[in-house]
DNA sequence: TCTCCTTGGGCACACCGACGCGCATCCTCG
DNA sequence: CGAGGATGCGCGTCGGTGTGCCCAAGGAGA
């Protein structure tokens, strides 16, 4: 199946109003309220339209600090690896983390409300991490791009 | 300002469903519609929610290879830094980008089709930015963990 | 070339639900 | 005991949503 531009156009505006109502998106997209609402309901029966979900504004609540962190195991074994992943999920201050190529095992994204938070989420956080060889910890300066959806998704448009 | 339970209840469920009605939303967080559609407008005016965003399936764009970049630059300069900045902003396949402490001047995160297409995007978007020293590529081999907000920030409740 | 058929769009309508208001009540704190 | 803040209930209005129907455009086949 193949998208055009409007439904294109429809998945860039939903990503930034989600609440949208059926006219007001067919105004920006060039639309009926009809067409729109059965081309939005095709989006979603077909799975690009995963939900709809509320943006919290992080800093608001004191997480101002991203810091990645480069974890290597001491074994790559299965059970090392499994061992590792059923922890990490339940830390609560990492937001993504990644089974990764080459040298480091996995990386996380850790969220902190600062430096010295950093370490206490460190101390009761990833130092209980099983089988955990080496931790290397690198501070975000700056986040110069934050981006749900990657711009090319909406740049292919067809017809 | 202090968020108690309740707040945070509602952010949370938010965060799965944004377009939760206010009395649907009231039934799972026990109150009233009334006071929960009081309560949600001051989490809005105070900032706590940014916004209401679709959700995209990013893998039925094909989009299902992550890849961590790691750029040096020649220089650390402020100038090298506005300049580089100011081409990875324009760079479509890439979703963050942090200005790192320590050797590392910044890491990219790239979605990309495959690894092939992964080739395509080296040659077209990141060789293209100035100023670079050293590009140095990990590919993720599985995401553990994908969150939008930390879980810690719902379980910090007061009262 | 004509015709049939399919696909997508627009218009009008009716129903249903959401939303916001006012007021009474309760709880807490001073 | 009084006051302020938050809650819950009921109501009316408004808007969104979904349906049915018709129309236009494009493609296939005879």
């Amino acid at each position: 199946m193949a998208l055009d531009r409007k439904d294109l156009s429809i998945l860039a505006e939903l990503t930034t109003n989600a609440r949208a109502s059926h006219t007001e998106l067919a105004n920006k997209v060039g639309l009926s309220s009809t067409a729109l609402a059965r081309r939005q309901k095709t989006l979603e029966d077909d799975g690009y339209i995963q939900g709809y979900r509320a943006a919290l504004d992080l800093a608001q609540f004191g997480l101002t600090t991203t810091v990645l962190v480069r974890i290597a195991l001491e074994s790559q074994s299965d059970e090392a690896l499994k061992a590792f992943e059923a922890e990490v999920v339940k830390c609560p201050s990492v937001v993504r983390c990644f089974l990764m190529s080459g040298t480091d095992d996995y990386i996380l994204i850790v969220l902190a409300r600062d430096i010295r938070d950093f370490e206490r989420i460190h101390r009761t956080e990833l130092s209980r991490l099983p089988r955990v060889a080496r931790v290397q910890s690198s501070f975000a300066l700056r986040e110069v791009i934050n981006r749900a959806v990657p711009t090319v998704v909406f740049g292919e448009g067809k017809r």
